[in-house]
DNA sequence: ATCACACTTACCCAAATGGGCTATTGTATG
DNA sequence: CATACAATAGCCCATTTGGGTAAGTGTGAT
């Protein structure tokens, strides 16, 4: 009768943790809350991606930096085979590029080693109920990536003509000169002034950086 | 002397809102919790545009649906006027849209109308701790908009070298091959080798189109 | 009617790019 | 040990690109 309701709403954790100590440490920490179960620990991502589809957790809570296959790959690997499964990354790491590489990998969530244990245990409730925890420095990385600069002082807005705007989606898409050209029935020698007008606009020197400007727009 | 340390380190906290019940309520949270003190509040963004440049809080509680110019409108304005400003949008709009704008336009926090006041109060100290307070379904939404489809079906992955993704990454910035080679501190012709091995890996035939593909990624 | 500006075409030229081909080294996988 | 592949480097060559300079047409505003 105790296992009874113990087993209703369990919620099933896995963990990938490299270093003994801190992976023992969150063992013992989801074994002691009232509600959780630890169903897996693995030092290494091979591993992870061998045992934790038959183990079937509702969470994971992933490093980013183990020894062969990283965290961010892991999680790319753990989300193709169970696109269900909450990972939530639990790492050291604060760079945005790391940040951005999890969450585009499927993560749902990031903590920073430092957090307490009482809030990665509302972390895991958080996750269930459809949030997306994350440390507070992390939340406003996110948040910043946002953001778009305000037109600089008396709104130097890069006014493109129809005509360039037109010019530029097609060297988007990698046209030619030529091709273009013949895309909208000019002359190869217009697009290339065309082409000018647009780099002195934008103040860049080459297509590529031209079409990063125009995509991030 | 009673007056004395009540200064000293008050959170300046303004309102924007347009329903007169919502705002008085928050009046009296603000004014009721220790640390905070309301320095404005405001029925409509017109206000709010022209007397909180003078009363300078630290944070704004910004709704959206306004007569007027709407929140998302006021919040660019002011964060034009005051880039410092941190500002939580506070509404019932829960979606996408309406988030990822009010995040362009320099909002730093995204909260429901349905949030406890202890939760706004303890948003307001998050943010100025660095955070970004969301609420959890908002937080989850950001989150997501970073995700990206796994590969479908046979898993198409074009799994670039690490060397590779360097290059292509330097690439986007719109480098030249000397450029990127002295950055990587190999030669421009191993640059080129690799470009090589990228575009065919890719099928692309320009650095354009490696780095659409790439940006898109 | 004049001025500004978008759109168009043209020629010149140096630098950058894309692709064909070859080759050495080191690591890893079988 | 052989085979495969990433990373490195080189040479050759046609094409593409970016920038200098000039100039004709049309439209809209002053």
């Amino acid at each position: 009768m105790i296992s009874f309701d113990k087993k209703k709403k369990m919620i099933r954790v896995a963990l990938v943790e490299d270093d003994d100590k801190i992976r023992n440490n969150l063992i013992d920490l989801l074994e002691g809350s009232d509600g959780f179960r630890c169903v897996g620990a693995y030092p290494n991502a091979e591993d992870a991606l061998e045992d934790i589809p038959t183990k079937a957790p509702d969470i994971v809570l992933m490093d980013i930096n183990l020894p062969g296959i990283d965290g961010i790959e892991c999680t790319k690997q753990l989300k193709m085979k169970i696109p269900g499964l909450l990972i939530i990354m639990l790492t050291v790491y604060e760079d945005a590029n790391k940040i951005f590489n999890s969450l585009q990998a499927g993560a749902v969530g990031y903590l920073l080693k430092l957090t307490q244990p009482a809030e990665i245990i509302s972390a895991l409730t958080d996750v269930t109920k459809g949030g997306s925890p994350m440390s507070a420095q992390i939340a406003r990385k996110v948040v910043q990536s946002f953001h778009i600069e305000p037109r600089g002082e008396k709104n130097d807005k890069v006014t493109l003509s129809p005509r360039e705007e037109q010019i530029l989606e097609l060297l988007s898409k990698g046209y030619l000169y030529k091709e273009i050209a013949s895309e909208l029935l000019i002359s190869p020698d217009t697009v290339h002034n065309h082409l000018r007008k647009i780099y002195e606009k934008l103040q860049v020197h080459s297509r590529t950086e031209a079409v990063v400007k125009y995509l991030k727009t």
